[in-house]
DNA sequence: CTAGGAACTAGAGCGAGGTCTAGATCAAGT
DNA sequence: ACTTGATCTAGACCTCGCTCTAGTTCCTAG
């Protein structure tokens, strides 16, 4: 539950992006796209110093995205973040929602998975013999040229 | 290990787009592509007529863009297929990073499943009690405005 | 014969999610 | 002072995977 590295001092663009695994673009164009909670602080010079809490809302991001999450969705997320408490039940239901397409989406994983691994099966086969075709195979099962 | 259906007959492109799931567009478009083995029958009128082994094919296709496999390597596997016997051990090698590709994502999606679990119970709490606010939460970290 | 729906082709268009460029500025080392 | 490298902004550009359009033709039912 510890912050990447629980250090207080913000950190530059470039740090963030290797703690995050976003590129120093992709950051920009989130932040510009309104996907972080608050405004980034900037330097005298005008470059960005993140704070502990944008890099972990980064993470959060980043996992989100990684399931499958829609930018649209994230924005919207961060959108009710950002306006503050009394909206909890609708940041709940949107990350519930979200839950549920993931569960969807391990489920479906899995049955291609299966899938997969049957042909691939079937392959190692083939090759331990050393004939080729099968009944999946539709170059085969129609012989030759179809 | 049976066909969705056992028939002979040839299906017109809006009944495949049915038994796939693939809009016609998507079916024309696939074909364009060069993802299917072999070029598809026609009627006199030029109409497509799909044959079981064609659907077979597509339902495989299906599967492995639904486990994130590139249109990319789908049509390198069509191609394989479609010069015959002879490089199975290619196609395998295909389909085995395909399927560690696919057991990394699964993965990766039961993280994040077990990151967002977490954050939906923490909210849940929240609900359940009257207080807003946590620990995970920036808007609270930072209290009032960051 | 006629109407209507399904399919045809070629090619333009689109939404998502970034990536890259140009040209300028900032900051640190020598 | 000078060089080097990281950042800055605005906006153009890119890939992927389809989707849609236009204009035409096929075919089946009445």
């Amino acid at each position: 539950m510890a912050t990447v590295e629980t250090s207080a001092e913000p950190l530059s663009i470039g740090e963030v992006a290797e703690r995050t695994g976003l590129s120093v673009h992709a950051l920009r164009f989130y932040e510009r796209e309104g996907l972080l909670v608050g405004p980034v602080q900037r330097t005298a010079g005008g470059r960005r110093r993140y704070t502990a809490v944008d890099v972990d809302w980064l993470l959060i991001c980043v996992k989100l995205r990684a399931s499958g999450m829609p930018l649209a969705d994230l924005k919207q997320f961060a959108e009710l973040v950002r306006h503050g408490p009394g909206n909890e039940a609708e940041r709940l239901q949107l990350l519930d929602a979200h839950q549920q397409r993931v569960e969807a989406q391990i489920q479906a994983l899995e049955e291609c998975r299966s899938v997969i691994a049957w042909k691939v099966s079937v392959y190692t086969e083939h090759l331990a013999r050393g004939e080729a075709g099968g009944l999946w195979d539709p170059t085969v099962r129609g012989n030759g040229e179809r």
